[in-house]
DNA sequence: GTCTACTGTCTTGACATCGAGATACATATC
DNA sequence: GATATGTATCTCGATGTCAAGACAGTAGAC
């Protein structure tokens, strides 16, 4: 599993750097968490051209494919939909605001509750978000095209532990 | 350290729910990207919360640390900050005005181009990013402890080789 | 029933970011 | 040495986010 000696990149560079300002500090835990943020950074970028296809960004695409993992009805609250996408309340707010006003999603009340609402998902929304969503697959596949499958199953579950305490603990 | 095969996390069940509403399509990818990015976004939280201590946001960290690591005398052009740390110009230019305010940047032209510029840490800069360095590999370290070395390694070099293509190609 | 504490959603103001374009200077070509 | 192209930085307007707090409604204890 430990092969990939290959090129030194950019956080290569900068441990190395580290090393030499301060070989004082242990600074491996950088090897590991400044790519997790590098890469995501990357992939936020990426995830950005691909629903500019789809005429949608990011931040719609986290909330309708919330609603569409619910199913049928496609329907949650804006409560669910912030601790689904880890954005505050405001945020949200203003997302269903701009959503429902794009035609992508209804707001209702909720029968059970008064204090709630419940957003769901139009048939505009659905078909946007379904042909978003593949669009994505297709090139995030290309993405984790490096990797064979046994490495991925690894790397998934690598990830899995260092996000547990996370999952586990705050719930926001 | 448990292996990982135990609890699943939030990634699982919403790769679950995935399967359940489009089983047409392969969701796998989603097992490693979704982490990175929710790992991300929970490290930002975990940053912001160890610069606190030092009266530092993250956005500054990142400008301060990329002149410390540039060693004596702790100065970078704008260009060089922006392509270190993935923001755009303006966003560069904004940066520095507010660390010139606070005191911990300096501004000079360069002798040799004068179109440029030059950044340079202070004295308390300086010292505010040494300690806050200090205080985040501190825990950082914590946050990998569910991880021996070997598997960070391991961690380190998947995730290396993800970033390649990104690292190689843009350049920004 | 009536307090009290809690929950769910929305409002507001401040703020960091981006993208596009403006400006000044540098470099290459002729 | 004039022109054209490229580079470095800054300006400006729009936007999405957060934090804190307001408000209405719910639920538990008595």
């Amino acid at each position: 599993m430990t092969d990939a000696h290959e090129s030194l990149d950019e956080v290569d560079r900068l441990v190395a750097a580290w090393r030499t300002e301060r070989p004082d500090l242990d600074v491996e835990p950088l090897q590991v968490l400044s790519r997790v943020s590098r890469l995501a950074k990357h992939l936020d970028r990426a995830r950005r051209a691909a629903f500019a296809e789809h005429d949608l960004e990011p931040w719609e695409f986290d909330v309708l494919t919330a609603l569409r993992r619910a199913g049928k009805p496609y329907e949650l609250s804006p409560g669910a939909l912030l601790r689904a996408t880890l954005v505050t309340s405001g945020t949200m707010t203003n997302r269903i605001d701009r959503l429902a006003q794009a035609g992508l999603v209804r707001r209702r009340p909720d029968p059970e509750d008064r204090r709630g609402v419940l957003v769901t998902l139009t048939d505009t929304g659905l078909q946007r978000v379904d042909s978003a969503f593949s669009g994505l697959l297709r090139r995030e596949h290309d993405l984790l095209a490096g990797l064979d499958e046994p490495h991925q199953r690894a790397l998934a579950a690598l990830l899995r532990t260092l996000l547990a305490p996370f999952d586990a603990g705050s719930s926001n």
